[in-house]
DNA sequence: CGGTCATTTGAGAAGCCTCAATATTAGTGG
DNA sequence: CCACTAATATTGAGGCTTCTCAAATGACCG
């Protein structure tokens, strides 16, 4: 345990925690205007957020991985801002967020906490935002999903691709036809083997100097 | 007085708010790597924040107007992520860290609104980052700025662009010439006129038109 | 086996960038 | 007050990257 919290803390926590799910593809879990009440680390699964403009196109803005908390630019306003689904079969941890934020209050370290996990997602969506290559973003895109399993005790050389040709490219701002071709000529330089949506790093080394631009060290 | 404390606890934020500047344009507030230790609201002037990346191109990650709060991306590792320089003279207000997250257990409300000023900035990162057109993103830049101006009580229909071509290009991911070729021919279009910095729209409703898709409403 | 959907592949077009030249502005010093 | 310089902005021409459209292929499911 290296959350710092005592055993009355934990149960105080425990309260609050809902572990809900499993849900299948294509469910859910929220959806744009919905009130906010809660938000969820995502305990198993993928999970996609995103929104739709006004000529339809839908404009992804993350996937979510176990581990990761999903919900937090819904504070600001009380509503999602966005719409999230689940990749495959997914299950959450739901905290009441009026509950959490009251407990944030008489324990230091897990306010510290919340505010890290929301300046942390400022930065991920910056990310993103800057002007990169095709090729730069299409690495950048692969190592973070590869850092995010490793961090998750999974292999960070080996994965799936849990979501579509074209959720990547909605989420890149690529064409669908741009990432088959990016993917097929990186495993063509050797930097990856791609079959379907299983994944294999062959040259990380490659992989994190073409990112470097995007990911900064 | 619409926040809601009342005097001893204004009496406690007034004891962690710092004035400090006038800055000169060209000034950094803090360059990237810096150690955090606090937060600052822009009290006058304007503020870019902005990353090199390896290739040496320069990538704007935010403008800031006068009410806006600059290092909420710090919070997470303790460091600044990106550079902040003043655009203009720029006065701060200066809030320590760790000193308005102390009191922040003990105001429910404050609390409630550093959340929701993290939150928010989520949500502003995610925008930009989406694959929209040059003139959308054009039309919303321009229309951010004029409702941001608006909200601080300055004119929502003529303001001045205290940044230059190249800064609004790398903000919007595009080539400096190509900020000055729509500039120009939204103002053919008779969207807006521009002379030099200063900008009027004056189509604001057609401008909108074309952000909605951005903006979403 | 047939149908559906995701993916791949190809060809052509469009949009934006790059490079280069010119124009304009602001600042400086005579 | 004016000339000179440096920086910023504009404009034009051509090229490259990525998109769009269309078709073919392959995987999965009943």
């Amino acid at each position: 345990m290296e959350n710092g919290y005592d055993k009355s803390q934990l149960r105080d926590l425990h309260m609050l925690v809902e572990h809900i799910g499993p849900f299948r593809e294509g469910t859910h879990l929220f959806r744009e205007g919905d009130a906010f009440n809660a938000i969820a680390a995502v305990r198993g699964g993928t999970v996609k957020t995103y929104v739709t403009d006004t000529a339809g196109r839908e404009q992804v803005q993350g996937f979510f991985l176990p581990g990761e908390v999903i919900g937090l630019n819904a504070i600001s306003s009380n509503r999602y801002p966005c719409n999230a689904v689940a990749l495959d079969a997914v299950t959450l941890c739901r905290f009441s967020f009026p509950n959490i934020a009251a407990l944030a209050r008489r324990l230091p370290g897990l306010q510290e906490h919340l505010f890290r996990l929301l300046s942390q997602d400022i930065g991920k969506a910056a990310l993103l935002a800057g002007n990169y290559t095709t090729d730069e973003r299409m690495a950048a895109f692969l190592l973070t999903l590869s850092r995010r399993y490793a961090a998750r005790g999974f292999s960070a050389h080996r994965f799936c691709l849990t979501m579509s040709r074209t959720d990547i490219a909605n989420y890149l701002r690529l064409a669908p036809e741009t990432i088959s071709r990016v993917l097929r000529r990186f495993q063509d330089e050797g930097l990856i083997k791609v079959e379907r949506r299983e994944l294999t790093l062959t040259d990380a080394a490659r992989i994190e100097e073409l990112a470097r631009a995007v990911l900064r060290g």
